[in-house]
DNA sequence: AAGATGCACAACCGCGTCCCA
DNA sequence: CTGGGACGCGGTTGTGCATCT
């Protein structure tokens, strides 16, 4: 059964915005707030289907976003946190204090797969381009071999590496965080790099069991300002709880449902163990540490 | 100067998830 | 429990601009 269609294609308008357009968009959120995307277009009065609208809002026109070139830093975190969480460039861009997500994945993908290829590393698996890999890589990387043509890296391995860095980050929360020395990616994948192939081409299998040493799991990682920042927690749902449901609810199970902050843990999957150290705090996320794991995009 | 090609990025599309009646 | 609406995400496409030939 088909879902129905999120607006009346026929009344409205596709393609680039106008200016016009633009005015009015922001003039109505600076009115009324986000929200209610489905019902906005004919609000504010454009031609427009809801779902245009917020993306254009949050891509584009939020007074927010940061303007201008990545610089050095932005770049290695965008690399760093790749690597711990594959494709999830929304969790990418709530580390990022004035990127979206969007922006993040077009930057990926014209100039960070080609910096991390003139390194000799693919950008996928975040893996020396060699040909000795596991076992377990090997079928991925059978289409990164050909890594000048990054057009033919579009394939299904691209998902099932996506898949399996999120398989592996998970493989590692089941270890407790505060036991797992926060080195550095570079460190770690220099000394994980041997081992792993080492541990891999004696058993010549990877099994889920085994731990891949270059992952980085100094999950804190982000720009180093807003580790100190105390969050405004404003969310059009937490404003709707009543108020003796607030404080319960700011969880990390509860904060794991909302795309606008993220728990590396449990969007990773990482549920009801002690490594989630959010769950472990009890129900209540304090200044201290919510920006451990969260970065809500409205702070 | 003009067409071809490549690049960057805004925008679209389809699907998954959540929530609620 | 279930179906549908709304939202958000990731992949893909379209388009304008820059550079090359």
């Amino acid at each position: 059964m088909g879902r129905s269609p999120c607006c009346e294609k026929e009344h409205t308008n596709k393609g680039a915005w106008t200016k016009e357009e633009d005015e009015r968009l922001v003039n109505y959120i600076k009115l009324h707030g986000e929200g209610c995307w489905r019902s906005l277009p004919k609000a504010a009065g454009l031609l427009r289907c809801g779902k245009s609208c917020r993306l254009r809002w949050i891509n584009y026109l939020r007074p927010d976003l940061k303007r201008g070139n990545f610089t050095e830093e932005e770049d290695e975190l965008i690399i760093n946190l790749h690597n711990l969480l594959g494709n999830k460039w929304s969790l990418i861009a709530a580390r990022l204090p004035g990127r979206t997500d969007n922006e993040i994945k077009n930057y990926w993908n014209t100039h960070i797969k080609r910096k991390l290829y003139s390194r000799g590393v693919d950008p996928q698996t975040h893996r020396p381009l060699t040909s000795s890999t596991t076992v377990a890589t090997t079928a991925s990387n059978s289409a990164t071999g050909t890594a000048n043509n990054t057009s033919n890296n579009k394939t299904s391995s691209d998902n099932n590496n996506s898949k399996s860095c999120l398989f592996e980050v998970q493989n590692y929360m089941t270890a407790p965080l505060m036991q797992v020395p926060a080195g550095t990616i570079d460190a770690n994948v220099k000394a994980g790099n041997e081992s792993a192939e080492e541990s891999n081409s004696s058993s010549g299998v990877t099994t889920s069991e085994e731990v891949f040493p270059e992952l980085n799991l100094e999950l804190s990682i982000g720009l180093p300002y807003q580790l100190h920042q105390i969050p405004s927690i404003n969310i059009k749902e937490l404003r709707q709880q009543p108020p003796q449901q607030k404080q319960q609810q700011v969880s990390c199970e509860w904060y794991g449902n909302l795309s606008q902050g993220a728990c590396l843990y449990c969007h990773s999957g990482f549920q009801n163990t002690q490594a989630c150290s959010c769950k472990a705090m009890g129900t209540t996320l304090t200044a201290d540490n919510i920006y451990r794991y969260y970065r809500p995009l409205n702070s």
